[in-house]
DNA sequence: CCACTTTGTTAATGCGTATTACCAACGTGA
DNA sequence: TCACGTTGGTAATACGCATTAACAAAGTGG
């Protein structure tokens, strides 16, 4: 139409004003008359295929990232995570197709379309170690919400500071008269289970007073084992276990928290139905999200900085935690 | 690392098995190992390039896709769209990028992203009907979630039957002795309101009993009103308006239902606090999201088929309709 | 033993853009 | 006049894949 190169319509597209291209101002303007004319808008397709990036942050979660029946555990997360990626104008990629194995869905598979993104944004309590040292080995930029022990190599994550927050209500619990207090719970397993049992052990230890840790189970077997100890105030890894526990203490008469103490270390990670406000703290999913995309936006641009941050959860005083009964 | 052209991969990755084009069982498998050994897996911008597919479904909102401070209304219509993309194989692409022109995201702009995708799932209350009619006339795919007015032609959707629903709940008021029933909302601008206030005009019409039409406003006012026109029952476009209206009347020591009944015209899609348990209906969000991606399909592969639907609301009985007072 | 088919694989090409190297034409100073 | 910038623009190429025509090798029938 104009009689120009297709070289030209792309710098003049593009408002490229280097010393090496340049294009005389009357072109310029017969080039854009003919753009307004047509509509003419460039192929995003064919333009990223040239630019070697897509400006997609991948979302991979083993669970359906839309849980269907569930009590949005990680829309916070999520929350954070596109608020992020619109700061930064990237597009997310929800990897929906990735095929179910044994209940899970798995980051590696035949037909694994991670590379489709320029980088990756990991969700999910646990992580397969295998797979992250996968990761880390060939290099994908990736990044974990939740902290991840080494993998083959350190991981890149941003995390919730649980041993921190634990071991400040442990504090608390101590300067309320408790000396015998339950860490109840897996503790093991997913990170987030070992960090709060660690801040809760540490913190026992440097208070000298007794720490029991125990697992969950049927609700009445555990409040006796609990009660036998003379266990005062009951730390819970989950939020959603600590509601039935408390209401099997009620059931026994047991005021919450006259005469037993409660402390949830966490959001509840599955619906939960109780009237208690539970003493404990929150965890920072949005913020935790937020940063995650710069993490990921740091490591996929090259520019360094911290690629392990722990950030502080916030105390909820709620009304489960007591002074410790005589 | 296999020794084999380019061109056998692919043929490899896309399961070609064509007269013209055949690989050796042997071959193949060597190919397929590589594969799976270094987790390769073909750029989906150069594919999308040179065959014009790339089995990414786009999700525009209005909003963010993960509202913040509200309660999730959109989530179930992603629940049922993550769940019928898995199942076709296929990735989610949330427009995140797509930047903010007085006080809402743009379909259209400069960079516009949307040919990205293979098809595109619109969501929101209202959808700009120029940019509906620029999609149309671009032979963009797309469908609407919610039903759409045409826009210079038929625009696909997936919606709810208001009318029907809406017109439901009418007769149950009016089986229940109501003669003067309200109907509080806009009743215009977006379809979702249109179609409500046309259901409730229309058994109102046939049922030969007295409706009125009043927008929200200061609850005290729109109150006074109601009263003053004898109305006994009140049908409410948002869920969260009907929640402020019945406080104003039980502030009033008005009881709902005895003295006055309310009806809920949808779910809340904005936090609403109350203790009531609303009659109503309830959108099937969830088998929206789902038969969207369905039609959206249907519109990428070009096989036909119904590209309008609505589905049926369910009702509620709820607590706040009753035999209207005497 | 030759023409002819079948099998297995690849070179070449196109998709629509960004980028780079290079090239005319046109001064400019000595 | 000659060597050397400067200006304005373009041809060529890369990007990573799908597709098609072509081709070598092996088999087959007469």
């Amino acid at each position: 139409m104009t009689g120009v190169s297709q070289t030209t319509v792309s710098i003049v597209l593009n408002e490229r004003d280097d010393a090496a291209v340049r294009i005389a101002p009357e072109t310029r303007e017969r080039v854009l008359a003919a753009i307004r004319r047509t509509g003419y808008v460039a192929d995003p397709i064919a333009r990223r295929l040239a630019e070697q990036r897509n400006r997609f942050l991948g979302v991979f979660t083993y669970e359906p990232v839309f849980p269907a029946g569930l009590g949005d555990f990680y829309h916070p997360f999520l929350v954070g995570i596109e608020e992020c990626a619109e700061s930064i104008g990237c597009d997310l990629l929800l990897f929906t197709s990735a095929p179910v194995v044994d209940g899970r869905r798995r980051i590696f598979h035949s037909g694994n379309r991670l590379r489709l993104a320029d980088g990756c944004i990991l969700l999910g309590r646990w992580l397969d170690p295998e797979e992250l040292a996968r990761l880390l080995a060939e290099g994908q930029p990736f990044v974990s919400v939740g902290r991840r022990d080494d993998a083959g190599g350190p991981v890149p994550y941003v995390g919730a500071d649980y041993p921190a927050a634990t071991a400040a209500q442990v504090r608390r619990a101590v300067e309320l008269g408790h000396t015998r207090i339950a860490y109840v719970g897996e503790g093991s397993g997913a990170e987030s289970h070992t960090d709060r049992l660690r801040g809760f052990t540490e913190a026992v230890d440097r208070a000298g007073i007794t720490g029991v840790h125990i697992r969950f189970g049927e609700p009445v077997d555990v409040m006796d084992s609990l009660l036998d100890q003379g266990v005062t105030a009951i730390f819970m890894e989950e939020f959603a276990d600590g509601a039935i526990l408390a209401a099997e203490a009620q059931r026994r008469l047991l005021g919450v928290p006259q005469d037993l103490s409660f402390v949830a270390l966490g959001d509840p990670t599955r619906p939960a139905g109780t009237d208690l406000e539970f003493t404990g703290f929150r965890i920072p999913r949005r913020e935790m999200g937020w940063q995650a995309v710069e993490v990921l936006s740091a490591i996929i641009d090259g520019t360094g900085g911290t690629m392990q941050r722990l950030l502080p959860c916030q105390p909820v005083a709620g009304t489960t935690l007591a002074v410790a009964r005589a």
